[in-house]
DNA sequence: ATGGTAGTAAAACTA
């Protein structure tokens, strides 16, 4: 059922984990990963639909908050190492419904929900700012370059150009502006590999986020690459193929079908 | 058109 040398790892924003659970099912069966990161599950643990998945036989990792935030793994194996937030006695705000760490298959995965900032002159880009500080701090602290670790979720990043619509009017939104983009590529700069750029090089109008405002904005590709699977060489190495999975009115709404999947050997 | 809608959860917030 799944392939025993191979490892398939997806990263998902979900709005709201119980209006997505049966795209969410009908995915894994049709996929078959072997670990699925979500984000804005948007729902406190209590109420967090756990027998959908856990009577297909997966394994599930959850923590999150009324309305907000909310990660979650799910994993047909062992989901080992569990850890919520950074880990660094901070215990800042939202931090542990906002990071999941894991290793399943000795793989190291840290599934995260970056703030998305709200705007440039606002707080809470300036919290956003420290929360890449702070995840480079957590891989100097408890990774290292020799480790198979991906980093994935939704990192509210554009790294590129390439990356949105219409950069050249973004430059002061907080998924392109200048201090993000630095702030990601020091992630890139400690030794990560931006893994979908990496089997699509100079590849236009690949986006993982489309924001459901805007009329028809899939059609019109009106889309932002903002969900990220980060490597580090070892897992780099054994990579296959980085793509997002895209089936154009195949569900009804754009985050229905934007998963981010990645393939190893 | 600096707008719009989706989800959560019960009026208004985040994205």
């Amino acid at each position: 059922m799944y392939d025993a040398k191979g490892f398939r790892l997806a990263t998902f924003n979900a709005n709201g984990i119980r209006a997505r659970v049966p795209i969410i099912l009908r995915w894994l069966e049709k996929n078959r990963v072997d670990c699925l990161c979500i984000q804005e599950t948007k729902v406190q643990d209590q109420d967090f639909p756990e027998s959908p998945f856990t009577e297909a036989g997966l394994n599930l990792a959850y923590r999150g908050q009324k309305a907000y935030n909310g990660v979650a793994i799910i994993s047909p194996h062992e989901i080992r190492e569990v850890k919520f937030g950074f880990g660094d006695g901070k215990h800042l705000d939202d931090d542990e419904t906002r990071l999941v760490r894991a290793s399943i298959q000795g793989i190291e995965i840290i599934n995260a929900y970056v703030p998305q900032g709200r705007a440039i002159d606002h707080p809470n880009y300036e919290k956003k700012l420290r929360w890449f500080q702070r995840l480079k701090e957590l891989l100097s602290r408890d990774y290292s370059l020799e480790m198979d670790l991906a980093l994935c979720g939704d990192l509210n990043v554009a790294p590129e150009p390439i990356d949105l619509y219409a950069p050249e009017r973004k430059e002061d939104h907080v998924c392109y502006h200048r201090a993000v983009r630095q702030a990601f590529q020091e992630l890139i700069e400690w030794g990560l590999t931006d893994l979908f750029r990496r089997f699509h090089p100079d590849e236009p109008k690949q986006y993982t986020y489309y924001d459901y405002r805007i009329p028809k904005a899939v059609d019109r590709g009106l889309g932002w690459r903002i969900d990220h699977i980060l490597t580090t060489p070892p897992l780099t190495g054994r990579a296959r193929d980085c793509w997002i999975d895209m089936e154009p009115r195949r569900w009804e709404k754009p985050s229905d079908h934007t998963f981010l999947m990645a393939e190893f050997e």
